[in-house]
DNA sequence: AAGCCGGGGCG
DNA sequence: CGCCCAGGCTT
């Protein structure tokens, strides 16, 4: 990436339309009630790779139940995980918590305002920092997402892949530049506010671009064409026999996913890989892992579910027990129990053809 | 540097 | 339905 980018780039006029506009215009979101630095923490880990109108609910409600990071710290981790139900990447959960009980053990329950402390908080990498350091704590750092890239590569008309790890590290001096010294709150906000409403992915709506007088892309009519980034592959198709497995009329069998990993720690109905496999040898691969001798009933429908590296193709099947061991690493649960344990949404979606 | 981690919205 | 979005951790 060139290093002159800034060189003929108005920064202060840049600096003043972007913060006058994102104050004229920003969104009124539970998070930007205060500045309180565990709320805007929290927000922040929910937002990765999440929409605003899908974390408003789950901001609402974790707050309700974690108000501060005392109770978060000394919570149950199945019920943070049932607070994040839905939400997916649930390893930020887990990260989250863990990093809060370092805040109370460590530093006496105050989070870090320094980049050094904070950046080894787990689940707080380079964007999450800046963002805590510069909403929070009124410091001028970057906080690079997916929609500052989109906008910094559009304004400076910058044609490197944004795809690349190298390439994203190399809009945080860029932005050190650029950032408001007297509200870099304002200022970070402002660019990924704007990234959001105006300066979108597709169809960005220039012409109600309060920097579009100070836009590369704009001038060159090339907005649409930025920025580059290369495309991921295609997942991995994956079929299962998923188990709607009961035994006798009320109870039905789950078991909880292991401690790494896909869906980390929530639980789930019993999958049997099937590829290849007859329902006969589905109940015979049953027996020999678990211990459980089943009968495989009717096909009760079938579910598709894309993770971002992994398709789940399943197979959903009642089933009986016609033997269960005295100890096991499945649970046989009531019923109407099912909601106090965290699913994933694939299996939420199962537990429709059950009755 | 590449692969692993979810789920939702849009056309 | 296919396509797009996208931080942090692990390998």
């Amino acid at each position: 990436m060139k290093d002159d980018l800034l060189n003929h780039f108005n920064i202060q006029g840049f600096q003043e339309n972007l913060i006058a506009w994102y104050q004229a215009n920003k969104r009124n979101l539970p998070w930007r009630e205060n500045q309180d630095p565990y709320r805007v923490w929290v927000s922040e880990i929910m937002l990765q790779q999440t929409k605003v109108d899908t974390v408003i609910p789950y901001f609402q409600r974790f707050m309700e139940k974690f108000p501060d990071v005392y109770r978060l710290a000394s919570a149950d981790e199945q019920d943070v995980l049932k607070a994040w139900e839905g939400l997916g990447y649930y390893s930020r959960a887990r990260n989250l918590q863990s990093a809060v009980r370092e805040v109370v053990s460590e530093y006496d329950g105050k989070i870090p305002d320094n980049k050094e402390a904070l950046g080894k908080l787990k689940g707080i990498g380079p964007y999450t920092k800046g963002a805590i350091l510069s909403i929070a704590f009124q410091q001028p750092e970057p906080a690079v997402d997916g929609n500052v890239m989109r906008v910094l590569s559009r304004v400076l008309h910058i044609t490197d892949n944004i795809a690349e790890a190298k390439v994203k590290k190399q809009f945080e001096p860029i932005v050190t530049k650029m950032i408001s010294k007297e509200d870099p709150s304002s200022f970070n906000q402002g660019l990924m506010e704007l990234g959001a409403m105006v300066c979108t992915p597709k169809s960005p709506l220039c012409l109600f671009c309060p920097v579009q007088e100070y836009c590369r892309a704009f001038l060159k009519g090339d907005q649409e064409n930025l920025p580059i980034k290369s495309k991921a592959k295609k997942p991995k198709k994956v079929a299962y026999i998923a188990l709607l497995l009961k035994q006798g009329k009320e109870k039905i069998i789950i078991e909880k996913r292991k401690e790494q990993g896909l869906l980390a720690n929530l639980w789930q109905f019993p999958m049997i890989p099937s590829k290849g496999k007859t329902v006969h040898e589905a109940e015979e691969w049953f027996e020999a892992k678990y211990g459980w001798a089943i009968q495989i009933g009717k096909h009760a429908g079938k579910l598709k579910h894309v993770f971002t590296h992994l398709i789940w193709e399943l197979e959903i099947y009642e089933a009986d027990v016609l033997y269960a061991p005295k100890k096991s690493k499945l649970k046989s649960v009531n019923i109407h129990e099912l909601s106090q344990y965290p699913f994933p949404v694939s299996h939420q979606k199962m537990m429709k053809y059950l009755h």
